[in-house]
DNA sequence: GCCGTTTTCGGCCCGACTGTTTTCAGTCG
């Protein structure tokens, strides 16, 4: 069984768990060893295994090692077959309404013998719920609003969409009088690819006419909760959006609590009280009285940064705070300068008219002149890709003089490199004769077919398209589409360790929709040397401002400026592109 | 179940809001 699996039978015994009333410690003990199992790769993990050193990862004891080798060996583990049995799977679907917990639902189960959703929406009706102890009208209500939403409370929500949706909210709450400061929290403001609410955080010291516009907005579609210093709303789409008001001198500690990670959060507090301090939304302060406070006597609005000093860290930007290694680096502050979208001189791989394009070979390098950068690849689709109008030969020879003829002309545009974005075949072959790609500046390999291929079979094909001397880059790695497709299967560091071995390129794709290769795979890979692009892979040149979601994930991966292709200027990447 | 210059036990992050009660448990982030 492989890591994901296993993890992911962790965090089905944690849920499990919960059913049972065990101890919450207990329970997230699973959860820590889930996620540490996550970010060891598969090498790491089978020679682990091999020498029945598990248990020297952090958050993994005898206990668990004993349960992931039984499951990495034969796949098995009785203690969770059993427990699986014991607990109906109707429970688990029901973690999903909102305000159903494990402890109500087993309530429910104990008490009325529900055991599936049908049965939950029956007993709502008749009005049996509402007879339970602990349970009444309200709580009846809810669930049977939350049975009928289910679909649309429970999906998540691509952060492109999710920012454009906020930015308006943000701008009308900057102008309500009393709102001294209006920021984004959450994983908005980490990035993660996908959001599952929004959190809008304002700093003032009149919290009630900001709660009052904030719950009688007409987007507002529902009001789930409203309070002094928080309250949510639903939008008609099912979104969530949680504000919060807070007074200016703790919107610091707010800020830094409610971007979370909830993980990263946690290591901060557990670092707060060896200092001898607490850390909450609100204030660090010492824990035994004792202490002195960790900042000087009148200093005000106390910023994320003098927390994290305080705590003896270096600046955490919000995109590392997930738990996956910052918070040791920025003990020893050996925290990476990040990427940022200003380093950007180019793109690579766009497409025009020619294949599935909107906009012109012109419109496209005028448009990245105007984005500020210096050059623009120009990768349109290859012959097989009959559905996106691909280029045959006789085509891509007419754009590449085109682009020779752009190029000396004096037009105020970026310079423009040939390319193509070749299909890669069914057994890895490549949709054009090496003759043709010859007169290309580039080559982008990409699959656009035959997805259904078990994982051994499609690395190899990937593997053997990208060995191809005069492939230059690999195209959206999984051709996963965020909330609609899922990947196809490829082991990842097996393509990772064939793009460094040969030079290749790996790129970041920043359509909002693909962003693959994923942000959790770019550090490691970034230690063993694989260099990326960040590719707005536009099909007009509004798409070229998607490369700010290609930023996004560089940034979570842990890539800096020398990491990124596009970020060199014009002379070494005609350098690179020459010498191959 | 994990962890440990307070190591074999006793901690384990912390607070707001809701709904149901009347002081609090459960849920959520």
């Amino acid at each position: 069984m492989n890591k994901q699996d296993i993890a992911a039978i962790l965090e089905e015994i944690a849920v499990l768990m919960e059913f049972q009333g065990e101890n919450p410690f207990k329970i997230r003990a699973y959860q820590n060893a889930a996620r540490s199992l996550e970010d060891l790769n598969e090498e790491e993990i089978t020679e682990l295994v091999e020498s029945k050193k598990l248990s020297s990862v952090k958050g993994i004891g005898k206990g668990l090692e004993e349960k992931i080798i039984a499951l990495y060996t034969d796949g098995k583990l009785p203690f969770y077959e059993k427990l699986k049995k014991s607990v109906p799977k109707g429970l688990q679907e029901m973690l999903a309404i909102p305000g159903l917990g494990a402890k109500k639902i087993k309530t429910l189960y104990d008490e009325l013998k529900i055991k599936t959703i049908p049965q939950l929406k029956k007993a709502c009706e008749e009005g049996r719920i509402s007879e339970l102890e602990g349970f009444g009208n309200k709580t009846e209500e809810n669930i049977l609003r939350g049975l009928e939403n289910l679909k649309e409370y429970s999906k998540r929500t691509l952060w492109w969409e999710a920012r454009e949706i906020v930015e308006p909210i943000l701008e009308d709450l900057k102008k309500l009088k009393g709102a001294e400061k209006v920021e984004i929290a959450g994983s908005l403001r980490r990035k993660l690819e996908t959001v599952g609410d929004i959190d809008i955080l304002v700093a003032s010291s009149k919290p009630e006419p900001i709660m009052k516009w904030f719950t009688s907005q007409d987007w507002a579609a529902s009001i789930t909760a409203k309070g002094k210093t928080k309250s949510s709303v639903r939008l008609a789409e099912g979104m969530q959006i949680d504000l919060r008001v807070i007074p200016e001198e703790q919107f610091g500690f707010a800020r830094l609590y409610f971007t979370g990670s909830k993980e990263h959060n946690i290591r901060l507090r557990k670092i707060a009280n060896e200092k001898g301090y607490s850390l909450n939304e609100y204030e660090l302060s010492p824990s035994d009285g004792k202490n002195k406070s960790p900042f000087p006597k009148n200093k005000k609005n106390i910023s994320e940064a003098d927390i994290y000093k305080a705590l003896g860290l270096a600046y955490i930007p919000p995109e590392l705070r997930e738990d996956r290694g910052e918070i040791e680096a920025a003990l020893k502050d050996k925290l990476p300068e990040l990427v940022e979208f200003d380093d950007i001189k180019g793109v690579f791989h766009n497409h025009t008219t020619a294949s599935d394009g909107h906009n012109t070979l012109e419109e496209m390098a005028r448009a990245a002149k105007d984005m500020g950068w210096d050059y623009i690849g120009i990768a349109d689709h290859s012959q097989s890709s009959y559905q996106a109008n691909g280029l045959d030969e006789e085509r891509l020879i007419e754009q590449i003089e085109e682009i020779k003829k752009l190029n000396r002309s004096k037009k105020n545009i970026a310079h423009i490199f040939s390319g193509t974005e070749c299909d890669i075949l069914n057994e890895g072959e490549l949709d054009f004769s090496d003759d043709i790609l010859k007169e290309l500046d580039y080559v982008v390999v990409s699959i656009h077919r035959r997805f259904k291929m078990d994982e051994k079979a499609m690395t190899k094909r990937i593997i053997k398209a990208l060995e191809h001397p005069l492939a230059t880059m690999l195209g959206h790695m999984t051709g996963r589409l965020l909330l609609r497709r899922e990947p196809y299967a490829v082991n990842a560091e097996k393509i990772i360790d064939c793009a460094v071995a040969n030079g290749k390129i790996i790129e970041i794709n920043a359509n909002p929709y693909r962003l693959d290769m994923d942000w959790r795979l770019w550090n490691k890979a970034k230690e063993k040397g694989l260099l990326t692009s960040i590719n707005p892979d536009a099909h007009s040149t509004e798409h070229l401002a998607f490369v700010e979601a290609g930023i996004n994930v560089a940034r979570k991966g842990w890539l800096e400026k020398d990491d990124v292709f596009n970020t060199w200027p014009l002379a070494k990447v005609k350098k690179f592109l020459k010498d191959g």
